[in-house]
Formats: structure tokens, sequence, C-alpha cells
DNA sequence: ACATTTATATGATGGCCATCATATTTAACG
DNA sequence: CGTTAAATATGATGGCCATCATATAAATGT
């Protein structure tokens, strides 16, 4: 049956939203169009009224989630600290989007790399304003340098079924996180 | 038709060399039994004659991986410089198997998840004892911190189609992890 | 040499899934 | 209100793939 226009909008957020949660959960193949469409309420058939085919969906979900990934309030030790925890490696669904995905995305179509692109770029700036305390180049290269461990650490983290290594994993690379963007240390640098 | 004894073993070790290129450079999912065995020079039939199913062939083909990622002969600043590498971005199907497979574990058996278990703690180890001259808390953060950061930075350099971004990514997350294993700048951590 | 075992080949089978065709219902607009 | 257009539902269709049943043929051991 037909919808009103906003019920409509909503009905395209909400399946955008599930995406999300459900890509980063189980990874895009993983996860059929019907189980989308179920999970936001609606059966699988109206899916191709919103997007053209699911690898559409699986480039319009990233623009969205990468979108929502800024977050982060301008205090970059506590961003880390929270990243690197074990709450945030075990919340696949709702956590991160470019660990949970980043990887898949070697294997996707050129709109969805484009996406991941910008939401890299963003986010490495974001990084980078977080750290005033850093000369220019020190700042470029401690966004970079730190993005890619945590990014990597969780990565690691949930890959492997021993808690105890997984829990030092996040905890290790957290410290040496932290430590790296230390005026003094990033001199040595 | 039958054939000897030996030739089986070979078979066998070729389907696993094939199998662990394709899921590198491919993913799991996106590999099929029937081209792991043609590409192996073999019919799909045979395939049941090696591997209880395709997750066993998976859960073998990470032991076998792993084992060889050993490589690097101790020398940590040479093992980066090749690691964080364009040609080493390029080459999933020849590269480091934890870059290329590690966010795929998390959907895997569980026999799967404990190979990448012992892969990494090996893999851990195996860069610390390349540190001899940071003490030992030092030696295992750094370890840690640093081949986080390299497995994240090469994901990421994979996942995004801007080749500056890209190689700015893996330059800057060289020097960042470089400079991360200095005595005096370790000590400041 | 022969009998037997067994590695591989050939050829189903059944399930899942993306996509599409068509039907239904209702909002939108006059 | 009535007509039309559009959003969603229902129900195919075709392809791919893991797995298996059976056939073939060669190696192994006597």
């Amino acid at each position: 049956m037909k919808v009103s226009r906003e019920q409509m909008a909503e009905n395209r957020r909400r399946i955008l939203e599930v995406a999300s949660r459900l890509f980063r959960d189980k990874g895009f193949e993983a996860v059929s169009v019907a189980e989308v469409m179920k999970a936001a309420g609606l059966t699988h058939g109206g899916f191709y009224g919103h997007f053209s085919s699911k690898d559409d969906l699986i480039a319009q979900t990233l623009v969205h989630a990468l979108a929502v990934d800024a977050g982060e309030g301008g205090d970059f030790r506590a961003y880390v600290d929270a990243y690197l925890a074990p709450r945030h490696r075990d919340n696949c669904a709702g956590g991160c989007p470019t660990a949970g995905l980043a990887a898949a995305i070697r294997h996707q179509t050129p709109a969805a790399r484009s996406a991941m692109t910008d939401g890299l770029r963003s986010q490495i700036d974001r990084i980078g304003m977080a750290l005033p305390e850093l000369d220019a180049a020190d700042r470029r290269r401690a966004a970079i340098g730190s993005y890619a461990a945590m990014v990597g650490a969780v990565i690691l983290a949930r890959a492997i079924d021993d808690p105890a290594l997984s829990d030092e994993v996040l905890e290790q690379t957290r410290e040496w996180v932290k430590a790296g963007i230390n005026p003094q240390s990033a001199g040595a640098r």
C-alpha cells in the first residue's frame, strides 16, 4: 500500500539505519536484502523502490554511517579510551563503521570506496584538530598513526578468541597511542 | 583417477597455497570451492576428499598461511618499511594474511578464530624479540601498538580510492611507528 | 599379475538470494 | 469525492554454490 511522503522518507531512514547495524554486525555478504527489509519492518519487494541494487544500498549506507561517525567532542584522550575499550570491541553493530567495515570495502563498488575515502579524510582531519598542542607536521602524523593503530587494534581484538589477549591488545595500544601524543614524545619522533 | 600418495600430498599443499592467495585477494565468501579446485588444477568433486567442508578449508588455510607469515629476519625497521609500502598494499594475494583476513575472521568458525589467535600471539612475540633495546614492558607495548598500527594502516590504505591519501597513510604510519620505537621516545611513553 | 583400495572426475540436488513482474492499497491532487 | 500515481506486498525466476552420489581409473600390497 502507498504511504505518505514523510512515512516513505522515514522508512528509507530506517532501512539505512538498520542496514548500517546489520552490516557492521555480520558483514555485507552475510546480510540479505530481505533481512534488512524485515528488520526495518517491511517486505523485501519494496526494496527496489528505495535503492537500485544491494550495492547501491551498501554505498548509501556507508555515506550515512560515516557521516554520523563524527561523534567526538574534541577530547582525543577520552576518544581513545572509549575506542580501545572492551565495550566498543564487543559492540560491532553500534561501533565505529570504519573498524567494522573498512576491510570489506576493498571488494565493493567505486561508490562505496569513494564514501570510505571521504569518511577517512574527515576523520583524520577531525583527530588532527583535537591535537592543537602539536605542530602541523606532528599533528598530521599523529592523527594518521593513531587512527591506524586504533582501527587495527579493534580489528585484531575482535578477530581472536582469547579474551585476555584481546583485552591486552586494546590496553597496550591505548597506552601506546596516548604516550605517542605527548608533546615531548612527539618531539622525539 | 587415483594418484600416488605423494601426489595427493602435493595436491593438498597446492590447494592450501592457492586458497590462501585467493582468500587474501577476494575474501572468503567471494571464492567458491570450485574456483579453488580449478586454480589448483583439479575438479571440484575431489575437494571433499581433502577437506570436510569449506569452513574446514578456511581454518586449515589460516593455520598454513599464518605459520608461513614468519618471514622477518629480526630487523624490525626493515620489516616496517616493507610492510607499510605501496608494493605490499597492492599485493593482497601475496601479502600479510593478517592484514588481508583478520577482519573477516570474526565471522568464521571457532577453528579459524583459534588459528588467528595463535598466529597473532606468535607475531607479537616475534616483533618483541626484534626490539631487544627496549625493556620488557616497553617491548611488549611497542610490539602490540606497532603491529596494530601496521595492520590498520594497510587495511585503510587498501580501502580508499585516492592514491595520494593512501600513500600518505602508509608513509605517515611508517614514520610514526619507527619514531615510536626509538629508545628515548619509548622511554617517554 | 590381481584384487582391492582410494583419489579424483562427472554429474546431480537443494537451498539461498538478488532481482523483477504484477497486484494491492492508499496518499495526493484536482 | 474521484481519479491517478506511487509505495509497498506477494509471488515468481534464474543463477550461484556447497555438498553429495556415483563412476572411473590408477596405485598399492600381495
